[in-house]
DNA sequence: AGCCAGGTTTGGC
DNA sequence: GCCAAACATGGC
């Protein structure tokens, strides 16, 4: 990988990346937006732009010291090819790495991927998207770049104070007073930044304390916003697509029993293969067959 | 029109 | 601990 900054732009060269596969189709950020072929965003303490070019990306609007913190959170460093031989043993797991190249798992800032996922719980991608948009539009701070108007996420302290009544105006249904439980209880300490060097397992128990919280949540804030590269959502389409493809685990009694069982099988890096399958399984990039009703 | 969505909470055993 | 039902909303 190849790193140039001039004037606000670093151009990134030689490294495998699909900005619209990472960003949007993958569903693991639901705050960036397409516009005329580059991808935009306001987070890390601005808006910026991310365009995919011939040889790499070109990041745009970024100061010299925030480079390392785009390569980061992109996950450009990590050796995705790696990864392919390392699981190599299950034939499903490397046909996903094959069939969704290109992709990487963010490492997102964590309270803004902990709001996403709060209004993830039993929600469809396009409204999850929706919901995250009008979050920020209303309480967020406001910035501009190439002519377009982007909000960022709101903080804890902010959202504290914003009445249950006007969220649910806006939408936002039962999940309203979660959103504003958990803004109150990480204004008022709440160990957010703590949770990435914490143990998978200590880490997992304090988010679940949070409200709108539960296990599912709880592994997509680690895996997304904390680096816990071990961390396993399971949602409705890994739940379905790990017991038709590893037969050894499909008799587990509920999805957390499912989730402990994938991580000791597939080990450190479960949760980036999960990425993978859920995103092939998802797009039927990899049929997942007949549910198999027994377990 | 009705099923479903990257589930969580609550209350009951 | 495990289980079932309720839950707001709108995408498709």
């Amino acid at each position: 990988m190849k790193v140039q900054w001039k004037g606000g732009v670093a151009r990134i060269e030689g490294v495998a990346f699909d900005a619209r596969l990472c960003l949007i189709d993958s569903a693991q950020s639901f705050v960036w937006r397409e516009h005329e072929g580059k991808f935009y965003a306001a987070l890390l303490g601005g808006a910026v732009c991310i365009e995919p070019i011939e040889e790499g990306l070109l990041i745009y609007r970024i100061a010299e010291d925030q480079v390392e913190d785009f390569i980061h959170y992109l996950d450009l460093v990590r050796d995705y090819a790696a990864l392919a031989d390392q699981y190599a043993v299950y034939p499903y797991a490397a046909r996903a790495l094959r069939e969704a190249d290109g992709l990487r798992v963010l490492n997102q800032p964590v309270w803004d991927t902990l709001l996403s996922f709060i209004l993830s719980a039993n929600n469809n991608v396009a409204r999850i998207r929706k919901l995250c948009w009008l979050l920020s539009e209303h309480f967020g701070e406001r910035c501009e770049i190439d002519g377009l108007v982007l909000h960022e996420m709101p903080s804890p302290a902010v959202l504290s104070d914003v009445p249950e009544e006007s969220l649910r105006r806006l939408g936002f249904g039962y999940r309203a007073p979660f959103l504003i439980q958990t803004a109150r209880m990480v204004r008022d300490g709440f160990p957010l930044d703590r949770l990435r060097d914490l143990p998978y397992d200590e880490a997992h128990q304090l988010l679940i304390q949070l409200s709108g919280v539960g296990d599912k949540v709880a592994d997509c804030v680690l895996l997304f916003g904390c680096s816990h590269a071990s961390a396993f959502p399971v949602d409705v389409w890994v739940d379905r697509l790990m017991r038709a493809w590893f037969p050894e685990l499909a008799r587990a009694k509920s999805r957390l029993m499912l989730q402990r069982a994938a991580r000791e099988l597939l080990g450190g890096d479960a949760g980036l293969i999960q990425q993978f399958m859920f995103h092939c399984a998802r797009c039927g990039l990899i049929e997942v067959g007949e549910e198999p009703e027994v377990r």
